[in-house]
DNA sequence: CTGGATCCCATAGGATACTG
DNA sequence: CAGTATCCTATGGGATCCAG
């Protein structure tokens, strides 16, 4: 699969190149589109922006995260561990006791972090009279 | 589903409070969580990034997010545009064309997500040596 | 060319029970 | 307390065929 896609010299339709327009993130081989999917995915941001504040313990974030499964916490709080977004100190004592918190590396991510969700806060007003305009032309054209 | 979590005025572990940490997007009934889920999926970012340069027609966004199957750019420029994301016009000739291109809207998240991204593309080096760092002890541990 | 309609599968992710 | 192990369902998303 990956007939004569872009890689076609003679191009039929287009005599300007079409295939420059890519920059960063829709090259494979690169990592970024898998690293966007990790912080982007369900949970990851949410735990990072708790993270923000101070030091949490497991129960307390699953606690603060309305509708999360343990096993989704643990997945996330690894995957970002891995990746080296938050570090868990883990204390031998008899009631285990494991801390996250957010690394220098995972505080320079929440910084932008705050940009998108101050976007999306700022605007979703917009967001959702757009979506209304949209179904309800919808709606009308379909009657 | 929700019992006793949050809202019982007597709290039985803690005496100070947990729940004041969460602040923007834990909070269900805000639509900051689907907004964000919806610009954070598998395409849209890419789209978006595609858009900003120029207006493009479907067959050249096709052709230049390698892997997309038409399903997927159809539902995801259908989810941006009722979000009011992206402008979808279609011009009544013989061969359809149907051209897309960001609205002023989609501008703006587009400034934010370039600020996403350029974090993705700065750390990234960061983030491998990471991963690498956890796998190898994760490894030396297990044997 | 630009999709809509189906079918089908892989994976994300929830519920529950068990352990150190 | 902080997970791990299983099971199971819902959804995302690919492949294919059809239509205006």
């Amino acid at each position: 699969m990956k007939e004569g896609t872009l890689n076609s010299p003679s191009n039929l339709c287009s005599s300007e190149a079409d295939y420059d327009v890519l920059q960063w993130d829709v090259r494979e081989g690169c990592e970024v589109r898998q690293i966007l999917d990790r912080i982007a995915d369900k949970w990851s941001l949410l735990v990072i922006a708790l993270l923000e504040k101070r030091t949490l313990r497991f129960t307390q974030l699953r606690n603060s995260i309305e509708g999360i499964s343990q096993r989704m916490l643990t997945t996330t709080l690894r995957n970002l561990e891995r990746d080296g977004i938050i570090e868990r100190t883990v204390y031998p004592v008899v009631p285990p006791r494991v801390e996250y918190a957010l690394s220098p590396l995972g505080c320079t991510l929440h910084e932008t972090i705050r940009a998108l969700v101050g976007w999306t806060e700022s605007n979703q007003a917009e967001i959702l009279a757009a979506r209304a305009r949209y179904d309800a032309k919808a709606a009308s054209e379909r009657w």
